[in-house]
DNA sequence: CGCATAGTTGACTACGCTCAACCCTGGTGG
DNA sequence: CCACCAGGGTTGAGCGTAGTCAACTATGCG
């Protein structure tokens, strides 16, 4: 049984999911609304921001296709972020009650979102972790590291640097300036949106 | 059912559970050891620290008397930060196999964690939004709000400065210029180990 | 063809880090 | 009981680096 396999759902879950497409630039619900559905991304590809105030936002996450998000709304009142399609984009919906009851009579479907839960647990640890890397470009390397598959020194970005720049800390400016010292250094190549890693052990 | 709550646990879950003191600076386990035990403050403080290249310390929560910890140790092999007891301190040790047989079998304990997973979430969302704050005493203020419980305007550190510092991505230095700053300007005031919140909608 | 947006590069600024000295407190031992 | 010491906290001076603002190029889309 698994969140992501429709066919494995149980019958009554199965029956109520309700599949949106949105369109890019599309905002599937907003920070504040009311929380009343857990997502899964069939297509495309979403954004989880929250606005601070004066006009800082943070992306808390980015849903590709295959992932679940608003995970935390099934415990709490309303959505604490907004979320946006990037790109068109096919998601979903599970109605929060009927899947919190799912939750409650299938042990191994909790214990899938349960392993969701704690795979964003991580994911936060390390961007946190990455905070911490004051120089831009070691930064920038531990994360271009961290992205890149075990064994594979490949890296292509699918949306645009200066929402990874965002992702960072930093800005685009100081983004581009890390990966050309990157470059200059010897530690990537860059051909068009492709990027390589060299000689270090790809963490 | 709550997993602080010993006497509202399953019988053979609350007959295998284990305590253990330690004394302040000892090491409950260690980064990359197998990870078996899922584990309760009972007493005392504890922080969990990952330890990156080049000495750079990421401390990734502080777990106080009543707070759980190591969840993801339960959906891993091996923990991946290192526990240390800042104070002398009691933990409650929960093996791993038996809570996660617990976790299938009763669905409300299966909640309760999983209300558990989705706080910690949050608190590192909210941790990654403060990093986002460039200027130092700004950040420090929002930091500031977000410790002090809703209505109270009263903070008392009970760890030093240099930890807190290092929590917020800032040195000592600049966290005790952005206090007296914040001082200067009127936002606080402090005396000894207390800190006022002023004028301000508490968020 | 023209516009909008992303990316890059440059010059300047500003803020946080580093290193250093100093104060203060608490703990220890003579 | 006091002297000494260690560690945390504060303050100062100087530096380095990321941010800001601006101009320019390239690319994609209408």
């Amino acid at each position: 049984m698994n969140l992501l396999n429709l066919d494995s759902l149980p019958i009554q879950l199965r029956n109520a999911i309700m599949v949106q497409s949105l369109k890019p630039g599309q905002v599937l619900y907003r920070q504040g609304d009311p929380a009343g559905m857990f997502y899964v991304v069939e297509a495309g590809r979403l954004k989880l921001v929250r606005y601070g105030e004066d006009e800082r936002t943070t992306t808390l996450l980015v849903a590709r296709s295959g992932e679940g998000f608003a995970e935390v709304a099934l415990f709490a009142e309303v959505y604490p972020c907004t979320a946006i399609a990037e790109i068109a984009s096919q998601v979903i919906a599970y109605p929060k009650p009927l899947l919190l009851s799912a939750l409650r009579d299938y042990p191994d479907l909790a214990e899938d979102f349960m392993t969701l839960l704690v795979q964003r647990i991580q994911a936060l640890q390390i961007r946190l972790e990455l905070r911490d890397i004051r120089a831009s470009h070691e930064r920038v390397l531990r994360y271009l590291r961290y992205l890149a598959q075990p064994g594979r020194t490949v890296i292509r970005f699918d949306r645009p640097l200066k929402d990874i720049a965002n992702d960072l800390g930093l800005t685009p400016e100081t983004l581009s300036r890390a990966l050309t010292r990157l470059e200059r250094d010897g530690r990537i190549s860059r051909n068009q949106q492709q990027i390589i890693l060299h000689n270090s052990s790809a963490a």
